[in-house]
DNA sequence: GTGTAATACTTGCGTTCGCAAGCTTTAATG
DNA sequence: CATTAAAGCTTGCGAACGCAAGTATTACAC
């Protein structure tokens, strides 16, 4: 009886959550961002001239791009991104990254970091959190936007 | 150089995303559900008397317990869930699963089943996936609530 | 070229969610 | 008992999101 898949699943689902109840937190009361803005600084930060169209973020970051949009937003007024135009194609509006925003990134990236290793510093050897990103890298093997 | 905790939790994040996205929308057309109430069912199927008291549940889903009583809502006008209340403690308010709950649950479990094997159908080994699923499962250990 | 399709973005609207406040009921303290 | 604390639930409010529709711009077909 094959249940394994279902089970993996569903374990995915729950450790996610968890992952996100608590990382949440400490980035919003340190960084000042939610994980998703997060995410974004991280996106722009590996595009080739650190900035995205909004429909590639969005589609890097699983949402819509009138989610884009609006997160944008806050982020614009505040000085961690800037919209650019392309002198080639009108339509286009870039979501690019700022100094203050690179700056920034690198602080949440550090953060993350910590708090990534904090998740599994017990009961955990290096070896099987290694084949746990690995196999987890397989599932979206396709995808684009590779953060690391 | 230790950035694989890193790693590991962004492609946790990422491939959470994927399912998500790839299970919702055949969730929503099949059975009329969103993933959410799909978990919320099936705690409830797992529940010692298949009814969970809204806090508990709400642990259990990692929402609030206001998300969980307006989530109970319009799954209790469509008669797949039933509130009860308790005799010894007129501060509960059990969600109950209903028989027709009962059947809608066990179908969305072979929905979710057969899903989830597609998910790892090609280039999948069984020991694999059941890997994947046990170091998952290690993430969320000393939480409560298992669904499989 | 001209008309049609496709792409990028934005906005209105409805849905979902968490937080804070409030109500009711039970537990704990003296 | 009486009083205070704690627990469970609900509601108001605002934030975040997706979808559908609308606008503007570019690409394609002929």
């Amino acid at each position: 009886m094959s249940k394994a898949p279902f089970t993996t699943v569903i374990n995915l689902l729950r450790a996610q959550a968890l992952v996100q109840d608590r990382f949440s937190g400490e980035l919003g009361s340190v960084h000042g961002l939610a994980l998703n803005e997060a995410l974004l600084l991280m996106h722009l930060e590996k595009a080739p001239l650190r900035r995205l169209t909004r429909v590639d973020l969005a589609k890097r970051l699983h949402a819509s791009p009138s989610t884009v949009t609006r997160m944008a937003m806050p982020m614009e007024k505040t000085g961690l991104v800037a919209r650019q135009s392309d002198p080639r194609d009108a339509r286009l509006a870039y979501v690019a990254l700022t100094e203050a925003g690179l700056t920034l990134v690198g602080e949440v990236r550090k953060t993350l970091e910590r708090r990534s290793a904090e998740l599994f510093r017990d009961r955990w050897s290096d070896a099987e959190v290694a084949s746990l990103g690995k196999l987890l890298g397989r599932i979206t093997a396709g995808e684009l936007g590779d953060l690391t």
